[in-house]
This record gives structure tokens, sequence and C-alpha cells, in this order.
DNA sequence: GGCGTTGGATCAGTTTTCCTGATCCAACCT
DNA sequence: AGGTTGGATCAGGAAAACTGATCCAACGCC
């Protein structure tokens, strides 16, 4: 059996919680003869007297007061999921990858709270699932340009480059079994920033250096992990010299070969989000801000 | 905040629990058009989105799998409700006081059900509040024609007549101090089937009997209380001769002054019910079988 | 690769629901 | 008697809902 009517059953509601038709139409923004109407239409749908009508109001019967909770309880509940579902809506999602994030947009987002107060971010600090950037979850993600699969809806704001280059310890680089030639780097503990190992591939790729077992070595979830790591001594990482700045300038980690500094395929970092989003005010705003401040990174990154 | 179009929250819903718009429109007898747009309408009144499309329907976001749930549970606890308040608005709700019920309505229904059993009878024992026949709660009631107070959008159908006179136990009007005399009732105890004691009023106004305190005797909720504690020889009740035909019939119960019988003021038994409800069907055919039964009740009220 | 199928999106036009504003009535109070 | 308040009703208009047609994407089958 289909449902009753829905309005008829919320002008219900709204008169029996009130004990009357005209505070109910003054809640729910309608007229009097209107509420009147749907509460007739509900008694004949139902088969059933809902009200005793008085000259000061209604009282519910038997039958009213059985209803009456029911509704309440189920338009509460409504009312209330859908009203925290807004307050989501009003939110800017983001998705980072976990290096990138911890290493450059969380600590920065305070900045952009403080220029825009009125807008909610929730970040989330993850790595895409299968299907890549899910526009129905996010309004924003960070990226690689070129990364393949993605949806052509999706728009791209490039952000700052990649740029690769091995990382060590200072001792690892200039102790007794120090790393000086870049064909020996086999020798040490490869520090990979992914089960995909492809950071290090890039890299021994562009350079040309053969007889280095990519699938050795140690793997981490994440950069972040990779370099911490590596500057404990244990080896070896691709380092991102944008996200790894602080290690190097503060000597933690050095670059045994600074000259041999290579780029992803993949491209540069950037900005995604799903097109029919693209100029949305809070996208607007977050996407300006990033603009302004990796300008900065861009020139940090080189 | 007012809720969202109910409309587009049932469309959503029945969408979700398909996981498909297509059988969401089956169900809700509309075209896949009609939920599409209910479910983009809800997602921009809300500004999330619930959905995540595929060719093959739809998967719920996150923000989709937080309020189906919600939904789910008030629409089926509405249709539940609604189910259930249907069902007994197609009940035929009779209220009769206790007496008359017991001793006449309660055991012939099943001569009624037999004759109709697609009515669902609901019978109430009960005497009426303070407001009389109460419209909004019962579709027929039995009382007195000449009740005052009723409302004048009340439908009367007389029954048979409430004739009165004294009822004893036989030892009562046949031992020493037997009960021969009607000016001599006050030196028994007056058995009373109301706090009202109009019944013993009626009749020693009837016959111009003085001199007895109607205030004495015993007072009892109800006749058929009150005839059975004259069967225990308690005293003398103003017995209804209809209503008490088993006793006189078994002789448990004798007329000490069977030629002094007088009706009431207030006239005959009779059914009534609310004027818009006296041609509904179930109220026709009940009204039908009790004319028929009580047509030889009258007979034997005589 | 072409064709057919299925499900979601969109929209002009139509239908249904909902609503307003006016009016009426009953029951109360002053 | 007159005024106030709340519920009932209805003609006419507004808004919501719907249909049917069309389009598109993504798949499976041949």
């Amino acid at each position: 059996m289909p449902l009753p009517p829905l309005n008829a059953l919320r002008a219900f509601e709204a008169a029996a919680r009130h004990n009357g038709f005209v505070a109910a139409a003054d809640e729910l923004c309608i007229t009097r003869g209107a509420v009147s109407r749907h509460v007739k239409l509900l008694e004949a749908h139902l088969g059933v007297t809902l009200f005793r009508r008085t000259h000061r109001g209604v009282d519910l019967t038997a039958a009213g007061q059985r209803l009456l909770p029911v509704l309440t309880d189920a338009f509460s509940a409504i009312e209330r999921e859908t009203r925290s579902l807004t307050a989501q809506g009003a939110e800017l999602r983001i998705i980072c990858p976990p290096a990138l994030s911890i290493r450059w947009l969380f600590p920065r987002l305070e900045s952009f709270r403080r220029d825009h107060p009125e807008i909610r971010v929730r970040l989330t600090t993850e790595f895409y699932g299968q299907q890549g950037f899910d526009a129905a979850e996010y309004d924003l993600g960070i990226s690689l340009e070129h990364r393949p699969g993605r949806s052509p809806d999706i728009e791209v704001q490039p952000l700052f480059p990649m740029v690769l280059s091995p990382a060590c310890a200072p001792d690892l680089a200039e102790g007794g079994a120090r790393l000086t030639d870049p064909h020996q780097v086999g020798a040490f503990t490869l520090l990979h920033e992914s089960p995909r190992r492809s950071d290090w591939a890039t890299w021994l790729e562009t350079f040309g250096i053969g007889g280095v077992d990519v699938e050795s070595g140690e793997v981490f979830p994440n950069l972040d992990m990779a370099v911490r790591a590596a500057v404990m001594g244990s080896g070896v990482v691709m380092a991102d010299l944008f996200l790894c700045r602080e290690e190097l300038a503060r000597g933690t980690l050095v670059l045994p070969f600074p000259d041999m500094r290579c780029e992803t395929p993949e491209g540069r970092y950037c900005l995604i989000g799903p097109r029919d989003k693209w100029k949305d005010r809070k996208v607007r705003a977050f996407r300006d801000w990033v603009a302004g401040m990796s300008g900065m990174d861009t020139d940090a990154a080189r």
C-alpha cells in the first residue's frame, strides 16, 4: 500500500502538535484553509477521524493520538539528518595524498581558514581509491597532471613540479662506504615511497642507470615515512625536492648527486575538481588561495 | 528549517533501496524521468550529492548512505501506522452501556458477524463520557431516545422500550417480613443501577409513593451488578423487564407488584450515530440487522 | 565494429496537487 | 448585539509533479 499524501501527513502532524490549524498554518507558511483541506484529505484517505473539532481548536481522537508520535518521530529524524547533510553540503571537501598533506597542505590550511572563516574545510588525508578521484565525495583533490584514467569532466589547475633526486643521511654520503657513484645506488638500501616503486624507476630510467634491482629495498606506505627512514640512515630515498625541503635545508638529508634531478612523466602536482563545481564560490576561493600560495612554492621547488 | 520536498525524499529512498531509478519508478508508479528529477532536486536542496551514477544504476555516496536508513525507518513506521489505521477505519465501532451490552447486544453479535463476515465490529462496553456520544470515536451507540444534550447531528433509530418494575429474590417477596405493600419498599434495601438513582425515583414518582428515602440503599456501577445483588437476596432492584427477562423466567427474581410497571421519561432504547455516517454501508448493515432483531425483542419486552 | 539493450538525463507540454483569498458559520466573550 | 477566533468550503490561480519523447553513455553480443 502506498504512503498517504505526505504533505497531508505533515499538515496533520503540525496541527496535532499545535492543537490547531491556525498555528500549524503559521509554522508551515500556508493558510488555515490549506491545513484544513490537508487534514480532511488525510482522514478520507485513511478512513478514520483524526481530530475532534472544537470552537477553539482541535483535539486528537484515539486514532489521531496513535498517529501523531509516529509522525513526529519520523519528521524529526528526517529534519535532523537533512539539516546535518545541508551543513555538510556547505563544507569544502578536499582529499590529499598523505605526504603532500602533512608536508604541504595541512600546515597551511590555517592560513586559508583565517582568510575564509566562512568556509568550513574538511581535509581527508588519503590516497584515492581504485577509481581515482571521487567527484561525488570530494570537491577538490591534489594529484599529478597526467595521471591516467582521469575522467574528462575533471578540471586541472597546475601547482608546482615534482622534482626527484636521491637523498640520504649525511654519513651515508660521506662515511666509509659512502655513496659517490650513481651507478652504485644498488649497493645501498633503496627506500620506496609506495608499492609501485615508480619514483626510483623513473629516476634510474631518466639517467640510464642499469643493473639496479628496483624490486629490492624497503617499501613504505607513503613518502613521508620513506623520508623519515632515510633521515635515520636506513638507506637512500628518491626524494621530492619540494616536500623534503626542510630536511635538505637542515642537513638531515643530503643529495649525493645534486645535479641529477628529474621530473616524473606524470607531470606537475595539480589541484583537481569536478567541472560542474569548478566555479562554485568556495572552490574558487580555495583555488585562488592555492594559486597565490603555490606561486611562491613553485619558485621554492626549483 | 523546513523539511525538504517530501516527495523527493520518497523518490530518493525508493531509488536507494533499489539501487536504480527504473525500479524505484515502478514501485512509485511514476516514470524514471520523474525519479531522476526528484533526486536532482533533493541534491540541489541539500547541497550534497547522494548518488554516484553508473551505467547500470546508481550507488550511494557517503551522504546518501547516511540519509537512507533514516528515511527507510521513517517511511516504514509511517506506512505501518497508516496501514493499521486504515484497517481500523474499516471497523464498525459501537459503544454500548454495560448492562445492555452484556445482557442484550454482546451475546447476539455472533449472529451479526455470521451474517456479515466482511464487517469487523469493535464493541466498546462502556457508558458515554461527560460529553455524551463521541461521533469522532464511534460509528454507533445505544442510548435512550430523549437523553438531553444530544447533538442535532445525531440520528436516532428506536429499538425497544425500557419498562421498569421492582424485582427481588422470591423469599424476599414471600418470607416472614415479605414485601407485599408498595408503600413499604422503603423498609427494604433499595438496589440502585447508578449513582443517579434515577430508575427508583421515576417509579416512585409514577405511582405517587412518598415517604421513601431514595438516597438510601446500595449503589452499583451498572444494572447488571444491581440485578445480581438482588438475586442474592440483598434487596429490591428497579428492574428493566427486558434486561432481567432471564431471571424472571427462571424465578430467581420475582415481581412483588407485577401490575405496577412504568417507562422512563427518557423514552425507548435506541441506536444512535452521526448523520454523516448514517448511510455508510456497514452502519446500514448493522441498523438493518438490529431492526430485524429488535422487532422480536420489542415484543418480548412487553 | 556495428547493433541492441539498459539506465540515467533533459525538457516541452500536460495534469495534478497545492495554495490563496474570500466568504461563511459556530461558539465564545464583552 | 457586536466583535473575535478558529475551522470549513470553494473558485481560481500557482506550483509541483508527471508523461512521453528524445538523447547519451556504457555495456554485451554477434
